[in-house]
DNA sequence: TCAATAGTGTCTCTCAGACAATATGAG
DNA sequence: CTCATATTGTCTGAGAGACACTATTGA
């Protein structure tokens, strides 16, 4: 039974939430029998600039969670595979465009109450953004922005603005006034662990960097992911440690100091873990 | 629209698989538009005696694949916890009763073909078996047996009586005769790769051995593992580098040779990876 | 010239692996 | 006693971390 595209907006925007959640739930009659599928991305990028991981975020226009800020993603179309509707979703939101060797799966959420709307379980994925591109308005005209993100001791610290999420490694839990829509928290922080497990088998934090970078760039990073200051890290060792997944392709002889020499992560090599 | 169980039996058992098919899909007209999940259980466990991993196995009684053996698991309920729908599906199909501490999340597959009867979408979880407990036929029906478990080269070998189900970790592919249902050589050569990586940081694994084992009993589960020879793990070695994880809680003094000290996990860990 | 940055070298400590020596119990 | 099995100890080489030194460029 479709509904008209007035009826659609009207609940979607204007109605009250318990309004919109009542309609929706009549929608879709089967919601509690048979679960919606989404997928939910978690996109990071670092600027060089400013030192600075960024963590992309999409501010919801519609009910559920209206205004509430939430990762991109959204309902798998049919017989779609969740890879392609990862790609898809990311880049009708944000018009960020990833292939299928940038996205890895990082944990399907299905607790039965995630979503008011009823029983939806996602399967999220994590990415990492070597060029960052100009964020488009997706076709359901949401904002996205790229937030900062911080570390600072057991918190992680989204900001955009005067809008500032505040995350507890610990108790995993959302802190503070602003609040991530859904258990988005979760997925995030899940994303972190993930990121921190693996920074030293296997970078792939690394591509956020882009095709190539230098050892003190990708001391940064780690530093931004660690939370501490990247002089902390020493120089020496660090490049020791990690050349084995480095290529060197040239140097750099750009701005003050000895030029630094250009490398290359050896193979992005796909998510083991 | 329920149907009678006289013609679900006869799809189910009797009719042909086309047939069934036909008849499945019609009974879920949804089901090219929304998923059905799915959750899909890998089992391990291990025979002191033998020095035989085990991997649990039913044998499908009904299509499709109807006779071909695969993993335990089932649909999951509406709104259901996929951790509860692992546990529930256990013990229905094999009797093994199983806590939310024992498994683990795997992997969430999803690829639009891999159900002959629609779209279904699967997410699988490994768990350790530390007593084994006698299986009984569960409610299906079905045949549930644990297979012996080796690795040989690139090779996963499932054995059961005359049945040899051969799996390439190379290629990701069965071979042979017997193959598994679905795309569960796939799942089951996840949870391998899960395995092996997490050995050393955090051996799960172990817990194969129940709540207290030897030194030696831990050699030789790593050696299964590997498919090696478990002399060619030096005791003195691994049980330097191992110790860390294990508590000493006594000693024992049946069997020949100087009597073993036995240990406990120290925390058997949630799947951190 | 100095400050800033990056690359190189050295020392130590830890840990994994190879291997030797010792302890205990069954036969 | 001998053999099988476990435990304990020693030696060495690789790698991580602390730290000192050298090289290159801009101001």
């Amino acid at each position: 039974m479709p509904t008209s595209e007035d009826e659609n907006q009207y609940f979607k925007h204007t109605a009250s939430e318990s309004e919109f959640l009542r309609w929706y739930r009549a929608q879709h009659p089967s919601i509690d029998r048979s679960p919606l599928l989404t997928v939910d991305d978690v996109l990071i990028s670092y600027r060089k600039k400013e030192d600075e991981l960024k963590l992309l975020l999409i501010q919801r226009d519609t009910h559920p969670f209206k205004g509430s800020w939430a990762l991109p993603g959204g309902f798998v179309l049919p017989k779609e595979a969740m890879e392609t509707c990862c790609i898809r979703n990311t880049f009708e939101e944000t018009g960020v465009q990833l292939t299928r060797t940038d996205i890895e799966q990082l944990y399907c959420f299905s607790e039965p109450d995630r979503d008011p709307r009823g029983w939806v379980v996602t399967v999220s994925y994590l990415a990492f953004i070597g060029k960052e591109e100009p964020l488009t308005k997706g076709k359901e005209a949401r904002n996205a922005c790229w937030f900062t993100l911080k570390r600072v001791n057991n918190h992680l610290i989204l900001t955009y603005q005067d809008i500032r999420i505040e995350l507890d490694l610990v108790t995993k839990r959302s802190i503070g006034e602003d609040r991530l829509a859904f258990d988005h928290d979760q997925i995030i922080l899940t994303a972190y662990e993930r990121i921190l497990h693996q920074m030293y088998n296997n970078p792939r934090i690394l591509l956020v960097l882009g095709s190539q970078f230098t050892i003190s760039e990708a001391r940064k990073v780690f530093a931004q992911i660690l939370g501490i200051d990247f002089r902390l890290i020493d120089h020496s060792n660090f490049k020791k440690s990690m050349l084995k997944y480095f290529k060197e392709i040239g140097e750099s002889p750009t701005g003050i100091g000895r030029p630094s020499k250009i490398y290359q992560l050896e193979k992005p090599s796909g998510s083991i873990l």
